[in-house]
DNA sequence: CGCTTCGTTCTTGTATACAGAGGGCAACGT
DNA sequence: ACGTTGCCCTCTGTATACAAGAACGAAGCG
């Protein structure tokens, strides 16, 4: 752990943007954050600046910190950007997984097949076990630099609200495409492992933009 | 400006890193930084986290910062993460770019070719051109997430070990791809655009690997 | 002779105090 | 009535003081 009040600082704000607590263009002032936190502001002023490298806060010309406005964002552009990032990574990990890594993917996997299998989907354990997923093949693409790349490219909202979409059947193909996945890694073969990822993100795209069209972000 | 202390700090640090003044692996301790830069150790704090999120220094368990060595990366995946990520960014370029800006396109790469025409090619203002120059299509691409996925991506280190050990007729020869990428955007053809920015890195990869074999990296 | 353990010191994390800049509001002039 | 200008106030930037944690070294024990 880096430290403990800054680390305090950091989940606290994470989680208002989030939550949606703190919904984007939301003003955030140091000191109103410090007393939420029970710190002081300089642990503040640390996590605000973690925050804006990750983009999910944004500073006025006047140096003051707004949520940032991801919606406003070209979501096709940000789909594609990480479609082409994870198939990487997918592609790279197919040539370095090891057993122990592909046994934990199988585990994770079954897990979030178990929690959509029953007659009531468990989206939130759906939600951790997809990301985990997600980071152990990060992870096994062995790229210092791609966690970083897909912290700015990953927005958690998004992903929420596009699991919260699917239907029981989209959330079983999900778990089916990790699992075949799993097979393109354990076949070692990157170009099989590429093309499932692409496709993977692709769905999801998709499954976003039906889920933006029936319940518009934020109608005003 | 964001700052005053906290810019002239980062620049500093920045700057010595860059520099290879402070080369890979050597400790940062922010009181030595602080009274460097002339500032107080806030500041510095500050310019240290936003360098860590660029992955430019890196923190030990304890929250000890050091420059991050960026030569034990896999320069291949580095490269291949960088041309991925621009061919996508000219592409799109091609589909937005307007006149304004192809003409600004033009006059950065005029300077460029000037620079390296001579008999003694101007290496510096070649970097400054270049740098300039992708910027700009970076920007045509008005994607909010480029910048800063390919700060995390460009490490200024090594476009200019790769640029010193270009020959003349190398430097012409990535005038003149720039050249050809300013007809793929004019003539808005996004995957001709593409594939000459993919070429265009690629070159430098090789040029790079070629300048690491010549002069390997830091000899011991 | 080597390993472990305790203490000192150095460095970073945190809090607070102060100053400067920017924005908002009001009042005045046109 | 609307624009402009000036003042005030709030917020951020910076500096400094203090505390806590970790690494290094020394000394004692096995």
């Amino acid at each position: 752990m880096a430290s403990r009040a800054a680390d305090i600082a950091y989940a606290e704000i994470r989680g208002l943007i989030l939550s949606g607590e703190a919904p984007p263009g939301t003003r955030l002032k140091e000191e109103e954050l410090a007393s939420r936190c029970g710190v002081s502001r300089t642990p503040v002023r640390d996590a605000l600046r973690r925050l804006e490298g990750e983009l999910f806060v944004v500073r006025n010309g006047a140096s003051r910190m707004f949520v940032a406005d991801w919606q406003a964002e070209d979501l096709d552009e940000l789909f594609a950007l990480r479609g082409m990032i994870e198939a990487h990574a997918a592609a790279r990990a197919a040539l370095r997984i090891g057993p122990e890594a592909l046994a934990e993917l199988e585990a994770v996997n079954a897990r979030l097949g178990e929690a959509v299998a029953g007659p009531t989907p468990d989206i939130a354990t759906f939600l951790e076990a997809n990301r985990r997923f997600h980071d152990l093949v990060i992870a096994a693409a062995e790229s210092p630099r791609l966690p970083a790349v897909l912290a700015l490219l990953v927005e958690q909202p998004i992903v929420r609200r596009t699991a919260q979409h699917y239907g029981r059947e989209a959330l079983e193909r999900s778990a089916a495409e990790h699992a075949e996945l799993v097979r393109a890694l354990a076949a070692r073969d990157p170009e099989w492992a590429r093309g499932v990822m692409t496709g993977h993100i692709r769905r999801a795209y998709h499954a976003f933009v039906e889920a933006s069209r029936v319940a518009p972000a934020r109608a005003r």
